[in-house]
DNA sequence: TGTTTGCTCTACTATGTATAGAACAAATGT
DNA sequence: ACATTTGTTCTATACATAGTAGAGCAAACA
């Protein structure tokens, strides 16, 4: 599990650890019961704040991907991550929004917008970039 | 126009006016050569700050979908917008990266994530919700 | 000529991000 | 049993963004 961080982005860093450690986990190069290393450990790796790496994991316990069990260590959620509720898919649907609308405004067809989408899975899948 | 600000929401107040705007131009309520409220008056309306809808309309700008002219007043990009280039398609689809990867954690299918994308692009066409 | 326009300036509050160091109590490893 | 490791909690600092507020400016407009 290979995390880069840039840190000239504006997308916050313990989001961007979050987001690869969820990429590691759709690719299965995280599954259930998979231990995560611990804050400071981690932390030390990245060079970052333990703090920081503290943040991305509760990000994470927020979204019920992982769990924290105090004073032991992190694992990934044992049981597999459940599928999408009716209520998280709209939520994720009203996230996307913006971006649609941004495809839209600069000419883009809905087929060039499936495209897009369809390549992400792709790349996502596969580990590319 | 109809503009809806959700002042509890975790998405800034001047973006989500930009992004509406956005969305009246997508749908043709704001055809080119149009001219927006000052941002005074439409601060007063909206019941938010001058400040604030002067953000909006300069994040706009940035984008190329409206043209502010110093001491007269905004219009929406009278030659229409230029479709995407190859460079803000890429910029756009590593925005989108994290909710499909969101959604695939949550174990949603390719063809799931389309039909959502096809979704909004309906909504917004023809500004539902 | 008086009003409206976007622009600029300072100012203040609140929130989020990131780092830093310290201490705590429970789980773990030996 | 003992020392280490664990996530947690606390205080602190620094910085950026968001939002509001009020004032003044010079140019465009009617």
């Amino acid at each position: 599990m290979f995390i880069e961080i840039e840190s000239n982005s504006d997308v916050p860093i313990y989001l961007q650890l979050a987001q690869q450690l969820m990429e590691g986990i759709v690719r299965g190069e995280l599954k259930p019961g998979d231990s995560l290393p611990s804050v400071r450990a981690f932390a030390s790796d990245l060079g970052m704040n333990m703090h920081t790496v503290n943040k991305a994991y509760h990000y994470l316990e927020e979204k019920e991907l992982i769990q924290i069990v105090a004073k032991s260590g992190v694992i990934i959620q044992p049981n597999g991550v459940p599928k999408a509720s009716e209520e998280k898919k709209q939520k994720l649907e009203a996230q996307l929004r913006p971006f649609v609308t941004e495809g839209l405004v600069l000419k883009l067809s809905e087929e060039e917008l499936v495209v897009i989408v369809r390549k992400l899975v792709q790349k996502i899948e596969e580990g590319n970039e």
